[in-house]
Formats: structure tokens, C-alpha cells, sequence
DNA sequence: ATCGGATTGTAATCCACCTCACACTGGTGG
DNA sequence: CCACCAGTGTGAGGTGGATTACAATCCGAT
């Protein structure tokens, strides 16, 4: 629907932050890399923490009993994950696992507590975080029910050109690298059903594709055919370094 | 996994708040009533006002262009719909539908936010309703990729069971009257297999239903047969009264 | 360069589920 | 009390998509 509902790393956290707070912050976290197809944390662990993801890409995902993989979401450089540890006494039922290789910021509960007692202005960024992503994850649940395999997919990568459009010459690219596993695991498909329903669009003209890499040529053309909003022009994506990552 | 994800009723907002504040939000708010079937709101209305059901029960739904109602949830009695409106500036892309005759108080978005930043507890408090939502639009999700419509139903009717299940003799009764073509509407199904599936359980002796009635009579198996842990012992539903909605 | 695994392409088969069509039933309002 | 209609039950097709089974191709690592 809007553009705003994807620009989480707008809502800058940080940036509300006084220099005392940040550096209290700074002081109580903790820096961890991950190379690429790590875990960073695995269900059932306790939420004790929440994640500021500075450098690379990281997907939280959940393994359906059957041992299939749904992929809930990706994270790019600049955005929170694990949010719901601020809610004290919760355990993950997610896994977050590195995409490439990532370092994150581990912010223990209490401390990120503290300060939304002390700073509404933190407090308020902190809830309209979790709100936008709550969007997300409701604008997906209704582009799943009721729908084809076809639209699931479509939307899927208006969503993805959303996020992660980057507007080159010959169409909005996808600055992540994706299987067409993955992509079955975002719509709850299978592989073969994706590479048949990628070939059809290619054909059709509406994208271009080549290993883990996808062009929306007509991202127009692809909203209309399933009755969305064509997409405002993508944006270049600016790069983004929080507030006290400069160590 | 966890109950506490559906008391979002315990969440109480307004207990938090001094007498001070209760007596100005409720200067600032207006009460509504609303008759079954009436819309509360649309989409593409201006979102304002935060609401508050002190009566009755509502829908959230969502029209899919091919005229397909999804409903993204129930809210009961004593709890917040709405919320996202406290993010100015956003428009609603859902609509809320009375199911029996309701009351709401609505309250100026304005209004909530310049309790959040006066009330850090209540900040939080908001911060964990909205965050609770966004779990069980999670779990929903993932309880929709990849399952059959036996499976989708099964966890519907579980998940429905720790909202409003209602311990009997017989077993937890739902109180909420849902007819077949509701629970399609919820699992992105359809009337017909959602009837078929019932009348299986029925016969496997899980459930029992008549018109618009469920009661289950083996959770246990049920939650057994899709590899989820058997939940809780219900509890009698307690009546809520949010703190001002005493006039 | 070469090997091996990951990724993609394609096609045949099968089945769960949607669609359509119709009968039945119970409750609700006149 | 009766008529009407929302809700339910059931079955016969049709089909989208899962499953299964192989090739072909690309990329990265040794």
C-alpha cells in the first residue's frame, strides 16, 4: 500500500537518543559477527536480548514440524531484530540465521527497558517499529489467503522490489540474492513451482531473472495484473550506519 | 505455544494510568454503539482515533479485489482495535465490522500519544499489545504456509480455544458463534471443505458441533495430530471493564 | 582448469481442493 | 404458526499445484 510501511530504517531509533544514552548503550552491548548460513539464534532460546543488525543480511525463519523452512522476513543493515525480547520472560520461537556474512549489536532487554522509560521519543520509535512490521506481516497474511500460486509469488516480489528495489537501467533490481527455494519458502510453494511460474513472467516480459538474480522490467504491468497499486520509483539505497556504529 | 499471548486483556492499558489521565482521555472520547453487521470503520478512512470495545464483539476484515472477505482477527471485549493509528498520517486497509452489537469508546490518536510520552507505562503497555498482535498474526501465518486445510482448520480451532474457549462439561465450547463460511474466510478455504472436515472430526470424535456451535471434546488429540503441544486448561471467561467505561 | 554441489529447467503423474449444483434443516421474523 | 432464508450437508467433475524423477547448467573451491 505505502512506501512508508518499508522504510523501517527511517524510523531511526537511535537518533532519538541522547549522547549519554547511546553511550550507555553502547557500553552494556556487545558485538558478534557471523559468517554467511550461521545461526544467530535458534528457537526456544531465552529473549534476553534485542539485535541491531549493522552490516550484512540475516532472514528469520521457522521449521514447520514436516521440517520445511517458511522464511517470515528479512533484515537488512540498520534494522532491529528479535524486538519481542523487550517483552520480559518471552522465549524465541524463531530462528535468525545469517544470510551473508553479518555483525550485529546484541542490546541486552533491560537496557533497551530503561530507556523507553526514560525517553517517550525511544519508546514511540520503538512501538511504530514493531507496528510497521506488524503491517508487513498482515499485508502478506492477505496476500496469501485465497490466492494462487501466481499471485502469491507477484506480490511477493513487488514486496521484495519494495524493500529491496534498487532502480537500474533496465528495471528495478533486487539487491538480495534469492533461490527459487527461498522464494517458494516466502509463499509457502515448492521450487518447481516457482521456476515454471519465474519462466512464464520472463517470457512474458514483465521481469528478467538469471541465478539468484531478479529484474522487475514492468513492475507496473506486474501490479496491475493483480489488481495493486503500480509502485512509486524505487529509490537507491542509501546507506545506512547507526548512531554509534562508527567502532 | 504460549497463553499469554492471547490475554491481551491482562495488558490492561488503563490501569496504568493516573485518575488524572482517565478523567482527560475521557473527556476527549466519544461513545458508540453499533448494531450487528454495522461497519465501524472502512478502508481508506483517515485513521485517528485508537478504539476501544467496552462491549460486544467486533471483526478486523479485509476484502480481497475478488470480493473474498479474509478476517485478520476477532477483538473481544475489553480490548483495543485499531491501534495503528497512532502512527499519524496512516489511512486504514482494513475494516472493522460489529458481529454482535457493540460499544466502543474512540479515542483521539492526538490524544494516546501525548499519554505515551507523559506514561512510560503506558507506552510500554501499548507497546505490548501491538507486539502481541503482530505474535499471533505471526503464528497464523505459519500455521497457514505449508499445510493442508485439515491442518489449517485444526490450529484455527486451537487457536480460537485459548481466545475465547470456555471450559464445559462436555469439553471447551467457543464462545463466539462462527458459522462455516467463517472459518473458511479465516483459513483462506472454503465453505464446503471446511464442512467436509468438520464433519470428519466429528465423526473422529474431536468435536461436536451444531449451528454456528463448537465445542471441543479432545484438544489434546486435536493439538496431538498437528504436532503442536496440548493446551492449557481453559479458563471461565472473566468480565472485563476498562477503568472509565463505568458512565 | 576441473570437479562437485548447488541451482535451475522440464515433464508425467496424482491428489487435494475448488467449483458448481442441489437438497435439507432449523431458527427467526412476520 | 408458517414462510423464508441463512446455514449446512453432499456429490460430481475439473484443475492447480505437489510430487517425483531426471537433465542441464553454473559457480566456487581445490
Amino acid at each position: 500500500m505505502k512506501d512508508r510501511m518499508w522504510c523501517l530504517k527511517k524510523c531511526d531509533l537511535f537518533s532519538k537518543m541522547t549522547a549519554d544514552q547511546i553511550q550507555r548503550i553502547e557500553a552494556k552491548s556487545r558485538y558478534r559477527s557471523y559468517s554467511a548460513g550461521k545461526p544467530i539464534y535458534l528457537p526456544s532460546e531465552k529473549a534476553d536480548s534485542v539485535f541491531l543488525l549493522t552490516s550484512g543480511l540475516v532472514k528469520v525463519c521457522n521449521l514447520t514440524p514436516e521440517g520445511k523452512e517458511s522464511i517470515l522476513a528479512f533484515v537488512e543493515q540498520g534494522e532491529l531484530f528479535g524486538e519481542i525480547a523487550i517483552f520480559s520472560g518471552e522465549t524465541r520461537d524463531e530462528y535468525v540465521e545469517a544470510v551473508d556474512s553479518s555483525t550485529v549489536v546484541m542490546i541486552p532487554a533491560e537496557e533497551m527497558d530503561l530507556l523507553m522509560n526514560e525517553n517517550p521519543d525511544v519508546a514511540m520509535a520503538f512501538t511504530k517499529i514493531i507496528g510497521l512490521r506488524r503491517q508487513c506481516i498482515e499485508r502478506r497474511l492477505k496476500n496469501l489467503l485465497f490466492k494462487s500460486n501466481r499471485e502469491r509469488l507477484i506480490h511477493l516480489l513487488l514486496d521484495l522490489a519494495l524493500q529491496f528495489g534498487w532502480a537500474a537501467e533496465d528495471g528495478t533490481r533486487l539487491r538480495v540474492r534469492l533461490s527459487h527455494q527461498d522464494l517458494a519458502n516466502l509463499i509457502g510453494s515448492t521450487r518447481e513451482s516457482v521456476t515454471v511460474i519465474l519462466g512464464q513472467l520472463k517470457s512474458e516480459g514483465t521481469i528478467k531473472n538469471g541465478r539468484r538474480k531478479i529484474v522487475l522490467t514492468n513492475p507496473d504491468r506486474l501490479a496491475r495484473s493483480v489488481h495493486r497499486q503500480p509502485p512509486r520509483s524505487t529509490s537507491q539505497a542509501p546507506r545506512f550506519v547507526p548512531a554509534f556504529a562508527t567502532g
